[in-house]
RNA sequence: CGGGGUGUAGCGCAGUUGGUAGCGCGCUUGGUUUGGGACCAAGAUGCCGCAGGUUCGAAUCCUGUCACUCCGACCA
């Protein structure tokens, strides 16, 4: 037992002791990617990419329930489409990819490599928008885009990576805005009943905000360590990016109109908030709603009579009843399995062997808690189920109990520094709403704002920074 | 982009004053095992990150470069 305690030891570094270095372990011994040969470019596994599947059913049967259609738009933005937004160009230009040969030729105009399409899309719009009868149009992409990062981290920030964007023209600023919200609580939706990380929504500030959008809003996730983490955004253009594509429609009233425009994503980047919100010292610990394998069933002593048969029996019966289940007869020993298993984040084990059979029963151990309980067979698939649903909750607890203990609040400079220096979560703070003060609190106490929450009542009403009257409430912090 | 660390077998590492590479795990084969990372025996695996240079001789010294990683700066 000791030497088994220290080779678990030995796998993965403790996440408190060094949180970064415990994410780069899980990453790579979950087998979730492998680095390939470009910086920043990562090779995502099939257990990781799995992750990433289910992320995209549940988000894409969602969308389509809002009247979204998906399209796919050229990976190649042409430089002169690119800047013709002037916001978005500035906000773009430092981090993108060029394209200046095309075989041994070089190319009369460079090509980039779309870091975001929303130039694109508008060309597009531009083309099939002439008419009130053509709004709204709700159009979405999943692809890969790339930014040509500095730090790259897996997941977290790579300079390419998944995601999905969503963009759409409104006939009315009323309705992008409704867009806008929608889609925003779509996210906050999927991130607590799927994902089961408590999310905070809000809007960012302006110097927080996307490139060329009118409007940021956000919600935002609290990793283990106390850190901010950016999950999804949804983005109201209005009509900058429309006028400066001459995107125009005649309405029903014979006046041509600019139309409305909202974007919205979330990328892989998920992946690594699910890790630094419900991950423990023994690895990954995935929700089931997005767990390629929510439950892992596990013979002992594979090789006497009947228990194969036994642990089929049970993959049989759960897989009809739409659990995605495997079984792992491979000649390893049960606890490697056990080890491999947790570290894979897998939610639920069953254990079969030939007690379990001799009384009908089997174990299911719970990857949160570790918790056993013997269930008969004929019980098994509500037991499952029943499991499922109580680990999901249990996770969504726990991430919630940890961003309460770790959201604070400051009244005064002094406060907010000496939270910022002995810390780690959100601070809630009031804001004047000026640049100058964001920057100090920036420069003083290393915190960015991470959004102005929507529905959290004033602590108060004065500037945190410099003590005149402010009427927004902010949630400060440090990002990943 | 600035500062630190690391590149040697699939993984983790050792390699002394320069002399041509080793350990543990894993892998293969056979056998015994199996309820928390089993054991015995026999094997296989190396462009010492890459490119130059110094030298009779380089994993080792020098220069450059690439990648990973951490801390900043920048950035969704």
């Amino acid at each position: 037992m000791a030497d088994n305690q220290k080779k678990l030891v030995e796998q993965i570094t403790s996440m408190d002791e060094d949180f970064a270095k415990w994410y780069t372990d899980i990453v790579k011994k979950a087998d979730l990617i492998d680095y390939s040969s470009v910086k920043g470019c990562m090779i995502i596994r099939p257990y990781g990419y799995a992750i990433w599947e289910n992320i995209q059913k549940i988000l894409d049967a969602r969308f389509k329930e809002t009247g979204v259609e998906n399209v796919y738009m050229p990976l190649f933005i042409p430089e002169s489409l690119l800047t013709k937004e002037k916001d978005h160009v500035e906000g773009f230009a430092p981090e993108v990819a060029w394209i200046t040969y095309g075989g041994s030729e070089k190319l009369a105009e460079r090509l980039c490599v779309r870091p975001t399409s929303e130039t694109l899309f508008c060309e597009h719009y531009a083309n099939i928008i002439k008419s009130y009868r053509d709004l709204p149009k709700v159009y979405n992409q999943w692809c890969s885009v790339v930014r040509w990062e500095k730090t790259t981290r897996p997941f977290l920030r790579s300079r390419e990576f998944l995601w999905q964007e969503g963009h759409t023209m409104h006939r009315t600023a009323k309705e992008a805005e409704e867009r806008t919200v929608q889609m925003l609580n779509l996210y906050a939706d999927f991130f607590e009943k799927d994902l089961a990380i408590p999310v905070v929504k809000g809007q960012k500030t302006d110097k927080e905000k996307f490139a060329g959008a009118k409007a940021t809003y956000t919600v935002e996730a609290l990793m283990h360590d106390g850190k901010a983490l950016q999950g999804g955004t949804s983005h109201n253009f209005g009509d900058d990016f429309a006028k400066a594509f001459g995107i125009q429609f005649l309405d029903s009233d014979n006046t041509l109109k600019t139309p409305h425009q909202t974007s919205w994503g979330v990328s892989t980047r998920i992946i690594g908030g699910i890790i630094m919100t419900h991950g423990d010292d023994s690895g990954l610990v995935l929700p089931p709603a997005v767990a390629p394998i929510q439950v892992i069933v596990i013979p002992v002593q594979q090789h006497k009579a009947g228990v194969i048969e036994a642990a089929t029996a049970i993959v049989d019966t759960l897989k009809e009843n739409g659990i995605r289940v495997k079984m792992d007869d491979s000649e390893q020993s049960p606890g490697w399995k056990f080890s491999e298993y947790e570290m894979k984040g897998v939610p639920l084990r069953i254990e079969i062997g030939p007690r379990d059979i001799a009384e009908n029963k089997c174990v299911i151990v719970r990857r949160d808690n570790r918790e056993k309980s013997f269930v008969s067979v004929d019980e098994l698939v509500p037991a499952v189920k029943d499991g499922l649903e109580k680990l999901t909750a249990a996770l969504y607890e726990k991430a919630l109990k940890n961003r309460e203990q770790r959201t604070y609040e400051a009244e005064d400079m002094e406060q907010m520094k000496e939270i910022s220096q002995t810390k780690s979560g959100y601070i809630k703070a009031m804001w004047c709403g000026s640049l100058e003060c964001e920057m100090k609190l920036k420069e003083e106490c290393d915190v960015t704002s991470r959004c102005i929450p929507f529905g959290v009542k004033p602590t108060g009403n004065r500037c945190v920074c410099c003590g005149r009257e402010a009427k927004k409430l902010v949630y400060w912090g440090k990002a990943y």
